[in-house]
DNA sequence: TTGTACGCGTTATCAG
DNA sequence: CTGATAACGCGTACAA
């Protein structure tokens, strides 16, 4: 189990040639065109095969001074911290089909602020590049940050004009509220939670995207909070909350969603006033998967399209390690739609 | 940005010592008692972090003749795949505090079967062990598999004598009866999804905590279906099912579900059939985080320990690397009880 | 404490 | 196509 690995000395040794031979023959960088050599090669792969060779990474990677390997950093504060895991699916393909392999990384935001003390991914190199997942609490201020780094850096959930690989918020939301207009509701309304500072990208992009489906649709009526602003006072219980949406806007007969976190305490609300879901109210909802795997209830969902959102930010990122362009425009990837419930 | 990283030997020349004495210097070998020497190291560290020198980790892994490094693994298949944040937390953390990395693999179970196909984890070898996350994709017939690989491999949610890790669930079920049951409740159900083939152990688990905690509190009634074996028929939606639950005990006061995934759909059927969360019918459930951060709903928690089991498999791992003691004894990690809502 | 020299496992170069 | 041989960047005995 934790035998010595075996090594391309002993591969080269026990096959009757030269350490070169074995590595080029290994990594396919000989012809093999004629019977002799190609007999030849095979017998090195078998006895390689047979001994359990494994190449070493490490050697490797100062031998071709890269590493292959990209980080995902994250802030890492427990109970704060979250990313989709269809998103790190995404970056893990992407990688590995290049053969890059992918190392996790936790930054809490209060080792940034510390300026003397160097958080381990910068103490070492051991990766060609960063893929940074923004979060609320990596605030903005940590951009430059990771920009000022001696390493090339793509960042995700960040709506900016270079390096940055980003779902289409916006126009998911008018196509929720264009479908919801051709299943022919039309008193459509839009819940979110409040935010009092100042929100990811997406919660003022999807309210616009709301705004702007009912404008293309021709719906009228103004059913919402806006999630930012003034607004109702706070409430303390988020079904509270729910509750005083569903009385103020007694006509909804459909509600987008900012996330499925709204459209729970929402439906619990409805049900309780009587208003069932979705007979006589229809939820739709933003959210990372489909909601039937989370929980069974018949919401559809705006399927946010992370783990494309990790392949392009793989793309992007190799790009940038080859070439070395700083400024690669940013990838605002599409949403499929609806999934029905 | 894409600059060439600094070496060793370019800061000794700036500095005007040989490489050795930078490496020295740098790591801490030197007791630098004497004045003047302390004064050389201290310039050395200077001009050392003047040019943003970071020590190579490929150079050091194979000086070493260790990565210092683990993986995570899992299955990796979109959709499916699942792993709780709050255990990379842990396992981060725990590596972190080591100086080692933290490599992240998927391993779809279909790349496994085919025995013809060396997956790319181990083609190379990167990494000092493996820390395996066991899910439903990856049957337990690919245990075998793992265990024959020349790597020191850990095992999380495998409920099994060696080198696992996982939560103790049966436990928790058990001190979530208990806590109703001092709450005042007294016809307390037990409800989960239904399970065709062979469930993750915490079903069985959790069930038999829950049968266990009636017991230590003498409390009557069977108001449950068991997660497996003969039951009731399927249902199209899980709310249907949560409604039929509701309708065959009527009586319920109290619910603790398997997971926070069955209390959503509990929770909407009894507000359409009248019966009030909490008022009515309080619903506890399992999670892996406070559900108020999920969704604000009140719902009692019992959440998952999954910080601590990374922590743990991170201290196993080591261990394991360091003896080889293939035999370790699992570790079950205890609940910190009811998060009230 | 210092510099020198070697070793770690690979890849790449370059005559044969 | 092959086998020496020289890197790659760092850690570490070794002798000074």
């Amino acid at each position: 189990m934790t035998s010595q690995p075996v090594t391309l000395e002993e591969v080269a040794r026990r096959a009757g040639v030269s350490a070169g031979t074995v590595s080029r023959v290994l990594n396919g960088l000989n012809k093999e065109n004629r019977p002799a050599i190609a007999r030849r090669s095979d017998h090195i792969r078998r006895v390689a095969a047979e001994m359990g060779y494994r190449p070493n990474a490490a050697a490797r990677s100062i031998s071709r001074g890269q590493f292959r390997a990209a980080a995902f950093v994250t802030c890492g504060d427990v109970g704060v911290d979250w990313y989709p895991i269809a998103c790190l699916n995404g970056i893990h393909v992407g990688l590995d089909d290049r053969g890059w392999r992918l190392t996790f990384t936790e930054l809490p935001a209060e080792k940034l602020t510390d300026s003397a003390l160097v958080p381990h991914l910068f103490r070492e190199t051991a990766v060609d590049g960063l893929i940074v997942n923004l979060l609320p609490a990596f605030s903005k201020s940590i951009v430059p940050y990771f920009e000022a780094q001696p390493l090339p850096c793509v960042w995700l959930n960040l709506k900016r004009k270079v390096r940055a690989v980003y779902p289409d918020d916006a126009t998911a939301a008018t196509d929720g509220v264009r479908w919801l207009h051709a299943k022919g509701y039309r008193r459509v309304g839009y819940y979110c939670r409040r935010f009092r500072e100042q929100p990811h990208y997406s919660v003022i992009d999807r309210f616009n995207g709301f705004l702007e489906g009912l404008r293309v649709t021709g719906l009228t009526g103004r059913r919402y909070w806006a999630p930012t602003g003034p607004g109702p006072s706070r409430f303390r219980q988020a079904r509270d909350r729910a509750t005083a949406f569903l009385q103020e806007f007694k006509d909804l007969d459909a509600v987008l969603c900012y996330e499925y976190g709204e459209a729970i305490p929402l439906i619990a609300a409805a049900e309780r006033l009587g208003r069932r879901v979705p007979e006589d109210l229809e939820v739709v909802a933003f959210h990372e998967r489909e909601v039937v795997d989370t929980s069974g209830l018949q919401v559809p969902t705006l399927i946010v399209p992370f783990y494309a959102v990790g392949l392009a930010a793989v793309t992007m990122l190799v790009e940038l390690t080859e070439r070395g362009d700083r400024d690669m425009p940013s990838v605002v990837v599409p949403y499929a739609g609806v999934t029905p419930a």
